[in-house]
RNA sequence: GUGGGUGUAGCUCAGUUGGCAGAGCAUCUGGUUGUGGCCCAGAAGGCCGCCGGUUCAAGCCCGGUCACUCACCCCA
C-alpha cells in the first residue's frame, strides 16, 4: 500500500490541544469582529488569476513567484487566493454592495495559498481571519482597526514579545513624486549600482530597495524614506494616525511590558494596493507578522466599483494560535458507559439529553466491551466524570456517577416514575459535577 | 529562490573502526469474568525516508532524491 502524505507546506490540526486552540482563536476573533458590527462573509478560494495580479501588483513577490496558478478544463487562468482582500473587494463590487454613501464592515475566515519555502509560522496553505471597512476615510477609522487588532492580541492573551509597527506608504501622488526623486538619485549613481538595479530604476523604481547587493543597500541608506516625503494631505493624515494609534492602544499594549509601538519606514511594500497608513503586529517567535493591514483607497475603483475608500487587516491563524496562552482541551466533561442490560434508550434520551441541554458536553460509549477497558478509555481522554449503567443499576433504579479523579462513586436515584423525577435527577448530577 | 541541520518502532531518541535492529514511554494480553490510574509477568510493533553506488557485508561510507526543520528573502 502506498503511503499518502500531506503535500509540502500544509498542516493538519488533529490533536485535542491544537484543535482547541484553533477553535478558541477563531471564536474570539470572530466575536470581536461581531462586537464592532462586522458581518461575516463567505467567499471563494479560487478567483481569476488576473484579479490578484491587478490588485496586489504584477511585480510583487506574492504574484510573480508565490501564487498557485492553474488552468481549468476550459482553459481559464485561475488562482488559489494568496490573500483575502482582493476577493472581498471583488465580491462587494460584483454584488453591488457599495452603491451610494455606504458604510460596510465585513469579515472573513479561510485558507490562503502561497508557494513559499515552508518554515516556522509559514505554510503554503495558511488561514487568515480578516476584516474590511468600506466607506469612512478618516484617520479615526484607521485608528479603530488598529485598536481592534491590538484588542485581538489581548483577547488571545498573546504571549511573548510583540511589536506594533506603523507607517504610511502615501497616496498615488506621493508615490509618483517620490519615485521621481528616487529615480533622479539613482541616475546620478547609476555606475555604482548593480545591473538589476539599473533595470529596476526605470521599470520598477521603488523595488531597488529590495536589492540583495550590499553595495546598493549602502547607497540607499542615504535616501529619505517615503514616509518623510508625503504630500501635505497624506502627511497630516499620517500624523493624526500615528498620534491616535499611540493614544488609543497605549492602555492595552501597556499591560504587556514586551508590547512596543514603533514607526517603521520600510513597512509593507509587498502589496501595491495600500495607499496610506499601514500597520503590522509582529512577533519574532510566531515567525513574523501576526496581523497586518492598512488603507487602500483606490482598490475598489480599480476593480470596477464606485470610488470607495477602504481599510482592513488580516490575522495569520497559525501564528496567532502559536502565541495563544491557552492550556485547555476540548474533551468531554462527562463520559457515559453502557453495560449489558442497561436501559440505553432511556439513559441516552433522558439523562444525556438533559445534561446536554444544560451545557454539559457528554460522550457516550455504546460498544459492548468490558467496563475496565471503557474506564481506561475515559481515563485516557482525561474525562473527569463517568456515568456507569448496566443490569444491576437498572434493577436498583439508580445510575452510578463516578469521579475519575479520586475514584469515588455516587448512586443517583433515577426516580423514573415520579412526575418531577427527571428534572430532579439532572439537577442532582449537575450539582455533583460542579456545573451548578 | 539561496544556505545550514535532521530523517531508525505510535512518540522521544541510542546505535562503537562498516559485522544478528535497540532503550524509555505509549500500545496489547494476562495477573483482576462489572471498575481506570499503581505494581508484576509477557507479547506485539521496523523496506533504518526513498532510489542508486562502493563492499564478502551498509542504519553507518558515496551520489541523487523526497520530506521535516532553522536562517535569508519575502510575508499572515
Amino acid at each position: 500500500m502506498k503511503d499518502f502524505k500531506a503535500v509540502r507546506g500544509v498542516k493538519d490540526i488533529v490533536t485535542y490541544e491544537e484543535a482547541a486552540k484553533w477553535s478558541a482563536v477563531i471564536k474570539k476573533v470572530e466575536s470581536l469582529f461581531e462586537s464592532y458590527g462586522y458581518r461575516k462573509t463567505f467567499i471563494p478560494v479560487i478567483e481569476h488569476a488576473e484579479l490578484f495580479s491587478r490588485s496586489i501588483g504584477e511585480e510583487t513577490d506574492i504574484v510573480s513567484k508565490e501564487m498557485y496558478i492553474f488552468k481549468d478544463r476550459k482553459g481559464r487562468e485561475l488562482a488559489l487566493r494568496p490573500e483575502g482582500t482582493a476577493g472581498v473587494v471583488r465580491a462587494m463590487v460584483e454584488n453591488k454592495m457599495l452603491q451610494g454613501n455606504i458604510r460596510e464592515k465585513v469579515s472573513y475566515f479561510g485558507p490562503m495559498f502561497r508557494y513559499e519555502r515552508p518554515q516556522a509560522g509559514r505554510y503554503r496553505q495558511f488561514y487568515q481571519l480578516g476584516c474590511e471597512v468600506f466607506g469612512p476615510a478618516s484617520p479615526m477609522q484607521d485608528i479603530e482597526i488598529v485598536k481592534m487588532a491590538v484588542e485581538a492580541m489581548s483577547a488571545l492573551n498573546a504571549q511573548g514579545c510583540l511589536t506594533l509597527k506603523i507607517n504610511s506608504v502615501g497616496c498615488d501622488d506621493c508615490k509618483k513624486k517620490y519615485t521621481q526623486k528616487v529615480r533622479k538619485f539613482l541616475k546620478e549613481k547609476a555606475k555604482d549600482l548593480c545591473g538589476d538595479c539599473n533595470i529596476r530604476m526605470d521599470a520598477n523604481t521603488l523595488r531597488v530597495f529590495d536589492c540583495k547587493e550590499s553595495s546598493c543597500q549602502e547607497l540607499y541608506r542615504d535616501i529619505e524614506p517615503l514616509s518623510k516625503n508625503l504630500c501635505g494631505k497624506c502627511d497630516s493624515y499620517w500624523k493624526a494616525y500615528a498620534e491616535g494609534v499611540n493614544k488609543e492602544t497605549r492602555y492595552i499594549t501597556g499591560l504587556n511590558p514586551d508590547f512596543k509601538i514603533i514607526t517603521d519606514d520600510y513597512l509593507v511594500r509587498g502589496l501595491d494596493y495600500y495607499t496610506g497608513p499601514v500597520f503590522e503586529i509582529e512577533s519574532k517567535s510566531a515567525g513574523g507578522a501576526v496581523i497586518a493591514g492598512g488603507r487602500y483607497d483606490k482598490l475598489v475603483k480599480q476593480l470596477g466599483g464606485p470610488d470607495t475608500p477602504a481599510c482592513g487587516w488580516a490575522m495569520g491563524v497559525e501564528r496567532a494560535a502559536s502565541l495563544y496562552g491557552y492550556k485547555g482541551t476540548n474533551i468531554p466533561e462527562l463520559y457515559v458507559i453502557y453495560l449489558k442490560g442497561a436501559d440505553e434508550r432511556w439513559l441516552s434520551e433522558t439523562v444525556v439529553g438533559g445534561l446536554r441541554d444544560n451545557g454539559v458536553s457528554v460522550e457516550e460509549d455504546k460498544e459492548d466491551i468490558p467496563v475496565g477497558k471503557k474506564l481506561k478509555i475515559a481515563d485516557r481522554k482525561n474525562v473527569n466524570w463517568v456515568i456507569i449503567m448496566g443490569e444491576e443499576e437498572k434493577k436498583k433504579g439508580i445510575l452510578v456517577l463516578k469521579n475519575l479523579g479520586d475514584g469515588s462513586q455516587i448512586d443517583i436515584n433515577t426516580g423514573k416514575c415520579a412526575e418531577d423525577g427527571t428534572g430532579k435527577m439532572i439537577r442532582e448530577i449537575l450539582e455533583k459535577i460542579g456545573k451548578r
